[in-house]
DNA sequence: AGCCAGGTGACCG
DNA sequence: CGGTCACATGGC
């Protein structure tokens, strides 16, 4: 199954820092990724710079990864605008990111993810998120996958009923209580984070932030990643770096207004390349 | 060896 | 409101 896109790039989505399962497979220098969501296993090849091919049927690509990777947006009408707009700044980072997409993740997951990500480099997030998928996720094999089980994000219902201790030794730190506490609220149907999508930003950031462990960057991050509301603008280290250094303090969101998050996303994963920072 | 990481909550004035 | 501090733990 093959997907033509001037904006896809499997490698720019994985180093963006936006999703922690989607690993670089490094087999025969070919650029190739695997990933895991949904329930299914998934391996993708940038064929190259604007073809990727999927391991999977054309059937499950319009039922799930069609949508998961977002590609009925034209990602392409804002990196043009970006590109031919005053900003130097982003100008170079869309025209270095222009790959990259906004992900429709699963929503709890999204959740439990960006609450672990506070206070943790990128590297860490992920080999925490794989423990306790592999503690507490379903096990599934396919074909793809070569008979090897994978595993699936657990289910709230699950994570709700973990042991502290045993979540502490997934190197949860102190937010072992968050993770419960937020897996709790859904399974109590206290937090219906489905519900959220349909509502606006501004409610479901709110929403969010009630819980414990959730605040204004990780509640934004929820809202953009796994509800999908691009209008979300997580500021992190990172980003407040470019806003200070780049900027002055000066950077108005507002001209974005209705995709900010994508904006965001280009800086993010520029601000980073700039600094240094090895692809994760 | 020490600083940093896709931060947050508690506490202070 | 805005500043400071502890928090648990791996990466580099």
């Amino acid at each position: 199954m093959f997907v033509h896109n001037e904006n896809f790039n499997i490698m720019q989505i994985a180093a963006s820092g936006q999703c922690f399962r989607m690993n670089r497979m490094n087999e025969s220098k070919k650029q190739k990724c695997n990933l895991v969501a949904y329930g299914r296993y998934l391996e993708l090849t940038q064929l190259d710079a604007e073809t990727v091919e999927l391991s999977c049927s054309e059937e499950e690509f319009h039922q799930i990864w069609e949508e998961y990777f977002d590609l009925s947006y034209d990602y392409s009408k804002v990196v043009t605008e970006l590109i031919s707009g005053e900003d130097e700044f982003l100008k170079k980072a869309a025209e270095y990111g222009r790959g990259i997409r906004i992900l429709k993740q699963e929503p709890f997951e999204a959740a439990i993810s960006f609450i672990i990500s506070q206070n943790k480099n990128i590297p860490a997030i992920k080999s925490c998120i794989e423990g306790i998928c592999r503690c507490y996720g379903e096990d599934k094999i396919s074909r793809e996958c070569g008979n090897t089980p994978f595993h699936l994000f657990p289910k709230a219902e699950v994570l709700a009923r973990a042991d502290k201790e045993a979540l502490r030794s997934l190197n949860t730190g102190y937010r072992d209580e968050y993770i419960l506490q937020a897996a709790r609220s859904v399974v109590l149907g206290d937090l219906n984070l489905e519900d959220l999508k349909s509502k606006s930003f501004e409610e479901a950031v709110d929403t969010l932030k009630k819980l414990r462990g959730i605040g204004e960057k990780v509640a934004n991050c929820i809202s953009l990643y796994g509800l999908h509301h691009i209008e979300g603008f997580p500021i992190d280290v990172w980003i407040l770096r470019a806003l200070k250094e780049v900027y002055n303090n000066r950077f108005d969101k507002g001209k974005y207004q209705g995709y900010a998050g994508i904006v965001q996303q280009y800086m993010f994963y520029y601000i980073r390349y700039l600094k240094g920072i090895k692809e994760s």
